[in-house]
DNA sequence: TTAGGGTTAG
C-alpha cells in the first residue's frame, strides 16, 4: 500500500489540469480498489475541479460511505471557486446536518464564498456559525472574515473581528490592511501597519499589495512613492503582485513614466503586468501607445487573455479606428475567446463606438449567453445612434431572459434618452429604476437628468433635482447643469450654479472659462474680462485638431 | 499514513 500511495502521490503532484489525464488515474485508483478511500477520493475531487468538471467531482463524493471534514471542504471549495455558490452554500448546510463538524477551512471557504457572491446577511449568519462552535478566534477564521466584511464594503465590521484578536499573525494584519486598501482609508491602512511593524512583524508581498491598493489618485501620489520605496527596501520590488500593482498604482496618478520605469526593471514581467501598462496608457488617453505596447506583447510570442483583450478593445473604441478593431476581432477569433462574454460584449463597444452599429449587434445576437454586461453594451450602442426606442426594446428583451438590470443599464438607458430627446421617457426610467429595481441613482445618472431636462428647456426642474441632493453635489451634475444654462442663455441662474462650483474648487478653469463664454453671450464683457482677469497662471487654448478615417469599398 | 490553506495584481 506504502509503495502505491507514494506512486499515485507522484502521479497527483505532476498531473495538472487535464481532464483526460484524471480520468486516467481516476480508473487507476478504482483498479487499486482505492477510489472510496477518503483521501484518494479527496485527491481526485480537487483534481477534477481543476481541471473545470466540478460535476465529475461530486460524483465522485457521492461514492463515497466515509466522508471526511477534507472531503466535504474539497467539493465545497470546488463548487465556489467555480462561483457555483449555490451548490457551495447548500453542500456546506448539508454538511452542518452530518456528524462531521465543519472545520475552519470550511468556514473561511464558505466565508469567502459569501463576499464573492455578495451575501452579507449570509455572511454574518456564518459568522454567527463559526462563533458558536468555537472557532470565532481562530486565525484561519478571522483572516478570511476581515476579508470578506471589507469586501462587502464593511470595513468596521472587519476591524471588529481583527481586534477579537490578541495576537494577530501576518495573514491577519495583511487582510486588515488590505481591507482598508479596498475601501480608500490610506490612513488607516498605514495605522495598522505602523501598529504591525511595533508588534514586531516584517511586512511581505500582501502587505505592500494592501498598502498600494489605497492609492487611488494623483493626490495620494506621495504615499505611493513611499510605499513603493518600501517595496525597494524590503526586497519585495520583484514580486509579481508587487510589481502590478505599482505599474496600475503609477498608472492611476497619472505617472505613466514611473509605470513604465517599474515596467522595465523587471526582467520578465507577467501577462498581468503587460495589461496593467497597457490599460494604464488607454485610461490616461494614450491609446496609440496602448496598441503599441500590445503588438509588442505579441511580437514576443505571448498570448493575451480576455481581461486584456476587452481593454484593448476599449482603446481601439476610444481611438475610433474600426480597421485596428476588425484586427483585433480576427484575434479573438483565431484564438478562441469569442465565448468570453467580456470579450464580446468589449467587441459590441467597440464597434458601437467606431460607428459600426450592426456590426455590433451581429457580435452580440451571435453570442451564446448574454449577460448583463453584453446587454448593458448593445443597449448604450444603440442609445450612442439615436436608436432609443430599439433601446428600450432591447431593455425589455433582457427583463423577459431574467438579467436583473445594474446601475449601468440605467446609465445607457438615461444616455439614450439624452440623445433622442425623450424627456418623459427618461423621467419614467429615472422613477423606475429606483422604485422598480431598487437601484440607487448615482452622479452620472443625475448628470443624465440634468442634461435630458436642461437640453429640452427644462431648467428649473434640472435645477430643483440638483437642489433635492445632499452637499456636497458632485461637480459633474452642476457642471451639467451649468452647461445647459449655457446653451439656454440662462445667465442669472448660471451664476448661482457657477457660484456653488468656484465654492468647491476655487482653482477650476473650465467652470470659469464656461460662465465668461455665457457672459460673452449676453454682452456682458466688463464681466468677461473680470474673469478671464481671474483666471491666473496664463491660461492658454490651443487650436483644435480632429481628424476623420474614412473607409470606402 | 497520507491531506487542505486564511491575505495580493491587470
Amino acid at each position: 500500500m506504502l509503495i502505491r500511495f507514494h506512486l499515485l502521490h507522484s502521479e497527483l503532484c505532476k498531473i495538472g489540469k487535464s481532464l483526460k489525464r484524471v480520468k486516467q488515474l481516476h480508473a487507476l485508483l478504482i483498479k487499486n480498489c482505492l477510489s472510496e478511500d477518503p483521501f484518494y477520493a479527496t485527491q481526485i475531487i480537487r483534481l477534477y475541479a481543476a481541471s473545470g468538471h466540478v460535476n465529475y467531482a461530486h460524483h465522485v463524493f457521492d461514492r463515497i460511505p466515509t466522508r471526511t471534514v477534507y472531503l466535504w471542504n474539497s467539493l465545497i471549495r470546488a463548487y465556489a471557486q467555480a462561483q457555483r455558490f449555490r451548490n457551495a452554500f447548500s453542500l456546506f448546510n448539508n454538511m452542518l446536518t452530518t456528524n462531521v463538524r465543519p472545520d475552519n477551512f470550511t468556514y473561511a471557504c464558505v466565508v469567502r464564498a459569501c463576499s464573492e457572491n455578495f451575501d452579507s446577511a449570509r455572511l454574518r449568519l456564518v459568522h454567527g456559525k463559526a462563533v458558536v462552535s468555537g472557532l470565532g478566534l481562530d486565525s484561519i477564521c478571522c483572516s478570511a472574515l476581515v476579508t470578506a466584511y471589507s469586501k462587502l464594503g464593511l470595513v468596521n465590521e472587519a476591524s471588529v473581528v481583527f481586534y477579537g484578536i490578541s495576537e494577530p499573525d501576518l495573514v491577519l494584519w495583511n487582510s486588515l490592511i488590505s481591507g482598508y486598501g479596498y475601501s480608500g482609508f490610506w490612513d488607516k491602512g498605514m495605522q495598522i501597519f505602523n501598529a504591525m511593524q511595533r508588534a514586531g512583524k516584517r511586512p511581505d508581498g500582501y502587505t505592500i499589495v494592501g498598502l498600494l491598493l489605497s492609492v487611488a489618485d494623483s493626490s495620494l501620489l506621495s504615499i505611493g512613492r513611499g510605499t513603493h520605496g518600501l517595496s525597494l527596501k524590503s526586497g519585495l520590488d520583484i514580486n509579481a503582485h508587487v510589481v502590478s500593482l505599482l505599474v496600475s498604482m503609477y498608472s492611476r496618478c497619472e505617472c505613466m513614466t514611473s509605470a513604465y520605469k517599474v515596467f522595465c526593471s523587471i526582467f520578465q514581467p507577467d501577462l498581468v503586468t503587460w495589461s496593467a501598462l497597457i490599460a494604464g496608457y488607454s485610461q490616461t488617453g494614450d491609446y496609440v501607445r496602448a496598441l503599441l505596447f500590445f503588438r509588442k506583447l505579441h511580437m514576443e510570442g505571448k498570448k493575451a487573455d480576455t481581461v486584456l483583450i476587452s481593454s484593448v478593445l476599449a482603446s481601439i473604441a476610444q481611438l475610433a479606428n474600426v480597421g485596428l478593431g476588425r484586427e483585433i476581432h480576427g484575434y479573438v477569433l483565431r484564438h478562441g475567446l469569442e465565448s468570453d462574454v467580456m470579450v464580446s460584449s468589449a467587441l459590441v463597444d467597440m464597434y458601437s463606438k467606431c460607428g459600426f452599429l450592426h456590426l455590433g449587434i451581429s457580435v452580440f445576437e451571435s453570442m451564446t449567453k448574454q449577460n448583463v454586461i453584453s446587454y448593458n453594451s448593445v443597449i448604450s450602442g444603440l442609445g450612442l445612434h439615436g436608436c432609443a426606442y430599439d433601446a428600450f426594446r432591447m431593455f425589455d428583451r433582457m427583463l423577459k431572459k431574467g438579467v436583473v438590470p445594474d446601475e449601468s443599464t440605467f446609465s445607457a438607458l438615461l444616455c439614450a434618452c439624452c440623445h433622442a430627446g425623450l424627456v418623459q421617457v427618461g423621467r419614467e426610467i429615472f422613477m423606475r429604476m429606483k422604485d422598480e429595481f431598487g437601484v440607487e441613482a448615482r452622479p452620472e445618472h443625475y448628470v443624465y437628468m440634468v442634461k435630458l431636462l436642461g437640453g429640452a428647456g427644462e431648467l428649473e426642474e434640472a435645477y430643483n433635482l440638483t437642489q433635492s441632493l445632499p452637499e456636497p453635489v458632485d461637480k459633474g451634475i452642476l457642471g451639467a447643469l451649468l452647461s445647459c444654462c449655457n446653451s439656454c442663455g440662462k445667465s442669472e441662474l448660471a451664476e448661482i450654479v457657477a457660484q456653488r462650483l468656484f465654492e468647491s474648487d476655487p482653482d477650476d478653469r473650465v467652470y470659469r472659462v464656461m460662465l465668461s463664454n455665457i457672459y460673452a453671450g449676453d454682452g456682458r464683457w466688463d464681466d468677461v474680462k473680470k474673469i478671464r482677469d481671474n483666471i491666473t497662471g496664463g491660461l492658454r487654448k490651443f487650436p483644435g485638431l480632429s481628424w476623420i478615417e474614412g473607409h470606402f469599398c
